[in-house]
DNA sequence: AGACAAGCCTGTCCGC
DNA sequence: TGCGGACAGGCTTGTC
């Protein structure tokens, strides 16, 4: 499941090979993502040169003059560049085709993501209203309390919410609470600042970690088999329920927050 | 075989 | 009454 860092590394592993680079075709096979491909606003990007490979929270965005594609990696979804007219499998369900020959191929077997259409100068309704991006400064302890502050949901379920900062899922939510030292269960109105200074540095360590694990395992973009390695790194408590806690060795707690696996120390995180 | 996992949006219900 | 917050439900399919 693509988190923020396998997002990142998609788009950067991506950006060399499309960055001004014409669009000469797009060819949608299966239009029914988590919304119906826009097919016939993604045709104005015909002819087009692509000017930004960006990133907004999970979303990517592949931004023209004539507009920007939104692409949502959902939790099964990835992109890869194609160098040759190799047959589509069953999941990939649109190719962006170049001048020069490669193609973006977008496969989903659970169809959870979503391609999307922004015209130009607008901001698409599925990111004007997300959170700041967790490795800016915008998000910081004073942006983190002022969004704690009187809420009597759990404090994971919180961080969670792409509302408050986006990119966090749940499988950095589960980690960066443990290095933080916070139970995920805790209401997030009665957190201290202290601790949530804690969680900020947590989660933006862990993130900025990742997304430096997934340069490193993910580099090559083209004609590879595209899974990633992010998730052999080693995790805490991610997946872990049961297993004995790396710091104190007591078995890991699992529990269900918000309908979600959630992996702590009960002695570790208080 | 059937439960489960995932991100994240939508709908509903609750209490102030 | 209106509103935000909390939470359940739903989508999908590979894997156990």
């Amino acid at each position: 499941m693509p988190e923020l860092p396998e997002v990142e590394t998609t788009r950067s592993g991506i950006e060399p090979h499309i960055l001004n680079q014409a669009i000469s075709g797009i060819v949608v096979r299966q239009p029914k993502l988590r919304w119906w491909v826009p097919e016939t606003e993604l045709l104005a990007l015909v002819g087009q040169r692509v000017k930004h490979v960006a990133r907004r929270g999970k979303y990517l965005l592949l931004e023209a003059d004539a507009g920007t594609i939104l692409i949502h990696l959902g939790m099964s979804g990835s992109l890869r560049v194609i160098s040759d007219q190799r047959e589509p499998l069953k999941h990939d369900h649109v190719d962006i085709l170049f001048g020069h020959g490669k193609l973006l191929r977008y496969t989903d077997p659970r169809r959870f993501g979503a391609i999307l259409w922004q015209p130009p100068g607008q901001i698409h309704e599925r990111i004007s209203r997300l959170g700041p991006e967790p490795l800016s400064d915008e998000f910081d302890v004073d942006c983190l309390r002022q969004q704690c502050k009187g809420r009597s949901v759990t404090i994971k379920q919180l961080i969670m919410n792409s509302h408050v900062v986006v990119g966090v899922g749940n499988i950095y939510a589960n980690e960066a609470l443990f290095h933080a030292g916070i139970d995920p269960r805790r209401p997030a109105g009665r957190i201290s600042a202290k601790r949530l200074t804690l969680l900020v540095e947590a989660i933006k360590s862990i993130l900025m970690a990742a997304i430096q694990q997934g340069g490193t395992t993910l580099k090559d973009f083209v004609d590879s088999n595209g899974q990633p390695g992010y998730f052999q790194q080693s995790l805490s408590v991610y997946g872990r329920g049961g297993k004995p806690c790396r710091n104190c060795s007591r078995p890991l707690k699992e529990v269900r927050l918000g309908q979600r696996s959630t992996v702590f120390c009960n002695y570790c995180q208080r």
